[in-house]
DNA sequence: TTTAATTTTTAGATTAGGCTAAAAATAAAA
DNA sequence: TTTTATTTTTAGCCTAATCTAAAAATTAAA
């Protein structure tokens, strides 16, 4: 049985993981869980003592396989729960995280397995976002090109196609970078050009750009 | 907001007290809470620095008016939790403690009314036990004599009428005393004798012992 | 390739909650 | 009413998880 502190560690560990694809850094788990490096530090030993990462000072970490199955199970409870708040319990699906960062650390196999029937299984939580299945695998989602996209779809920037540093800066000034969720609001027809939300913002964005970003969705 | 260390001795301590109608010590806290008398004497104190409840050194402690109302709201979200567990999840009855000693304590008051009213605001749970209103109040419960139960008809062991040792030294071998919960399986018409259940144990009991024994039903 | 800036780790302290052992108060027995 | 037994509290220590400040390693810049 892991600690509340250490499954959050696990599944933003994890989270880190998927969006920067390789290597944690101490830094960026500490901005992530909003605490400070030295804690991480002290914590990142720990769970490497228990085989749940492999760390080496002064590199990054990563998960086990171990590791990776406990934060899956822990983001597959938040997901199932999630789905149980909206579809249930009739909440908005922007009011059920924090619940959800709760309810993710009861420790109950059969609890899970029964919820997860009851809600018939779901693939999907109210976000978008897959839910792991009891073994802690996530479907494989395939990656699109943004300009592919539709109105209402939506999705996370996973890459670039375009590298130059013009377009990065671009996308940084947007605030879109590896694990930005968007979501289209409007494409026009005849150039090609999106509305699209990122975080509280909407903005146009060229054909162009559409065609350079990678986009996973469900 | 409250620890669940805090709500988890301010429950007990609820419980305590409607057991034993008057101030609780020490030693009982420990006991029931599986823990040392010094540890509790330390959260005692705590607790009424933060006028959670009354507490004079030496002497027991009550819960205030505050306390009160936190224990019976923990209380109100476990058992509306057993009956999510038994009415949609189908668990069974004996099964739904463990879990909801986890779900006592997720914090969020829109998700309790959003559950009350999904479960179609039940006034019991699956034992049987009164569901406080989200004010914290618990509907008065009649108090009856054992005799007046009928088979299947079950309740808690609140007083007695007849106080002799004999009797008083002859349900102690049985192990009913004050809280006891005791299940109607039989009732015999003839004589008014009854098969009742107290734990895992069954047994007969006699028409004059039943008529000697207060019950509080649902 | 030195120097400067950044990142990461260590050392030492803190807080919540719990424990042991001993002291103090209360209750029970002689 | 002493003495004895029981209950309760205090004092001091422990662990998990956090923090600050300072030291060490790494990376970036000059």
């Amino acid at each position: 049985m892991y600690s509340l502190a250490e499954e959050n560690y696990l599944k933003n560990i994890y989270h880190l993981e998927q969006e920067s694809k390789g290597g944690v850094s101490t830094n960026a788990i500490a901005e992530r869980m909003e605490t400070k490096p030295s804690s991480v530090t002290d914590m990142v030993q720990k769970l490497a003592e228990k085989k749940m990462l492999s760390y080496k000072k002064y590199k990054g970490t990563t998960l086990t396989k171990n590791g990776k199955k406990i934060a899956a199970g822990v983001i597959r409870k938040h997901r199932l729960w999630e789905v149980f708040l909206v579809d249930k319990l009739k909440f908005h699906w922007d009011e059920v995280h924090e619940i959800a960062e709760q309810l993710e650390h009861i420790h109950s196999e059969e609890l899970i397995m029964r919820l997860d029937k009851y809600l018939g299984n779901p693939d999907f939580d109210p976000h978008g976002d897959p839910i792991p299945d009891q073994y802690g695998n996530i479907k494989p989602t395939e990656k699109k090109l943004l300009s592919e996209l539709e109105k209402k779809q939506r999705g996370v920037c996973v890459g670039v196609k375009e590298t130059g540093s013009e377009f990065l800066q671009y996308l940084d000034k947007r605030n879109i970078t590896i694990g930005t969720k968007i979501n289209v609001l409007g494409k026009e027809f005849f150039d090609g050009s999106m509305i699209i939300q990122v975080g509280r913002d909407q903005f146009f964005i060229s054909k162009k750009t559409a065609e350079n970003l990678y986009i996973q969705t469900n």
